[in-house]
DNA sequence: ACCCAGTCTACGACCGGTCGTCTAGTCTTA
DNA sequence: TAAGACTAGACGACCGGTCGTAGACTGGGT
């Protein structure tokens, strides 16, 4: 009896968490349904299209993932640096906790739809397109900090949060290709290198 | 005819072009046949199914790309670290041709097909692994020719290999979601970083 | 207190089309 | 003509999507 009837509630929670099970392509509107215990011919009535489902279900997620997100790297209690570890130590136990819930590391969302559906909507791909400059926004700011505190060397903020949040998709791709969290301990470290201080050109890098 | 039949390799090759395109799963028996101009009917008389199909593709590219990466990290002529910025640069340049051709950067097929089909079918999934997997040893020998020459201070070339994978894959997925390759260039100072020596325990926090 | 249009929510039945698959058969070559 | 190489066409299942309407609620008229 929620304002916005809970049969709608119930088909975007059914939808996120299989979406992250199986996909999006691969899932009909039937199956969604019969698992949120919602008749097929409701689907309609609730939502425009299948299409118009993913970008809400797109929205909510985001909406819950930047709440956390904020929440990890704005409080200025703890230094820079330790939010950002903090926020990998929370992805990696994400990951896990899907894992034990339903057997498969399930990746991020947005990277599996970017993948799976940029070059098919081009609503979706521009809607996850702002979804992760909006991360790399985030990030770029606790790396600014960091680095007016003098505890990142590197000269362009924005392409050095960039290249964090891609290694953290590249890294969560792994984890969820051989459905295992074991590995995610290396993002930290390996934020830590794409922070420090970028040779000019060419050649090695001492310590 | 030819012993192995054109037909068949005409599956191949339009399957090829078409699952970079537009994914697998959006992709039907029937579109594959159409564009490589063999009736759909022969289809299953060249593979047992689509699923078939998809592995086939994918054995085929990778054997071209193995090659390819094969040539370029073990020529012994060039210092290895240079040999990985080459493999980066012949990265890039394949993804804008790839955009100049079809308008669209394509990504890569292991990757797109890891997020998409990883949980929908344990053969693919296996032969994703084997695949990341090579392409991480090869990725390590060159790391550890690199360190034993003094040229990179990371100590645990596996993993460091894994994580400049992981970085290639995250910027080649941003490159596809923005249809944009402007930014790969951040690939090779991004592989030096993480190849430089880590500190063992967050030492750049000095809070 | 009762009724009855009118309105909105919610849904089962169904649509045309496409899916992956298969079989029955036609070609080609020797 | 025997034997393989190849293919047309159709199969049942299922797809995303539509639609007519049942049921719950509303507010005036009586």
């Amino acid at each position: 009896m929620g304002r916005t009837s809970d049969a709608r509630q119930k088909i975007l929670d059914a939808a996120q968490a299989l979406i992250e099970l199986r996909g999006y392509s691969a899932l009909g509107v039937a199956e969604i349904c019969k698992a949120a215990g919602v008749p097929k011919g409701s689907f309609y009535y609730f939502f425009e299209s299948k299409e118009s489902l993913a970008l809400t279900v797109l929205d909510e997620h985001w909406a819950a993932q930047r709440t956390a997100w904020t929440g990890l790297l704005t409080d200025t209690a703890t230094p820079p640096l330790h939010r950002l570890r903090r926020l990998f130590e929370e992805t990696e136990a994400a990951q896990l906790a899907g894992q034990q819930d339903c057997g498969t590391v399930s990746g991020c969302m947005f990277g599996n739809l970017s993948l799976e559906m940029s070059n098919q909507t081009e609503a979706v791909r521009t809607r996850l397109q702002e979804i992760f400059d909006a991360q790399v926004d985030m990030v770029e700011a606790v790396v600014a900090e960091a680095r007016d505190r003098g505890e990142a060397g590197v000269t362009d903020v924005h392409e050095a949060a960039r290249s964090v949040v891609a290694q953290l998709e590249g890294q969560v791709l792994f984890a969820k290709l051989y459905n295992s969290t074991g590995r995610l301990g290396s993002l930290w470290p390996n934020c830590l290198a794409l922070l420090a201080a970028r040779a000019p050109e060419g050649t090695a890098v001492r310590a």
